[in-house]
DNA sequence: CTTGTCTCTGACGTCAGCGTCAGGTCTTAG
DNA sequence: CTAAGACCTGACGCTGACGTCAGAGACAAG
């Protein structure tokens, strides 16, 4: 498929593909024309990449972790890698939970009608998601 | 205290105290020469800061939100923004406990010998921090 | 053949949260 | 008094993941 079927059914941009090819996240194949023509499974591809972006990954980290995440094979290095990152979303992760919990406090308090005039809620408890 | 020592206690630069300043974060009586003199309550404000924007906060936000913070007063506008912020950490949590998982997943099957699809669920299990 | 849409390669623009350098002032220890 | 830091205000630099614009080729449809 070419750039812009890719890029619609990946909800990403046409540039940031072409991004990704310039990082080495991404290959194609080119037709002879010049013009990219990507397989089937470029699609998964992209999704890993976006959801490792979104994990707070550098380029330069997903570039060392692609090839072992396509082959299923890992070195002793890509192994520490794949750990030292893991271990970076865990403390995100309870970093974000900490926050998440302070948020709710207040909004809880700002519900009993602590402050603000009109701010008269009642029990008024948020849908019970307390787990990660 | 000046700014100096308020950088070294919050474990962040002159640099940044003054970026915030810049951007209403964080404010400081003038002495008579013009220097910044903070009150302790500045520290935990910082940290405050800090940890909004360790949460994935722009300044345009935490400037939103730190008035509300401070007085614990809250108005239905910054409750509203206050609850959208926790909706999006929360969800952000989830796309990481997935991602946290994915890679756990790869490091078991690297574990568990010569890593490839398939991979037997056995022994080798990292420790049970499975709850965020 | 022409039109419209898609694609190509540069290459500069953006935005946020600071880092860093320049040139001058303030404070404090000796 | 003087030297050494700490502090001040600009103002430019940096990084990463793209956005956007320019100018030109590619390709199916009528």
């Amino acid at each position: 498929m070419r750039i812009g079927e890719l890029a619609t059914k990946a909800g990403v941009s046409v540039r940031a593909l072409r991004y990704y090819e310039e990082q080495n996240l991404l290959a194609a194949v080119r037709s002879p024309s010049g013009q990219r023509c990507y397989p089937d499974s470029a699609l998964d591809r992209v999704q890993w990449i976006r959801q490792l972006y979104a994990a707070g990954l550098s380029s330069k980290k997903i570039v060392e972790l692609l090839p072992c995440l396509d082959t299923g094979v890992s070195t002793r290095a890509t192994v520490t890698l794949l750990a030292a990152e893991r271990d970076r979303i865990q403390a995100q992760i309870a970093s974000l939970v900490d926050m998440r919990d302070k948020l709710d406090t207040l909004i809880a308090a700002a519900r009993t009608g602590a402050g603000d005039p009109g701010a008269g809620g009642g029990p008024g408890r948020r849908a019970g998601d307390r787990q990660a």
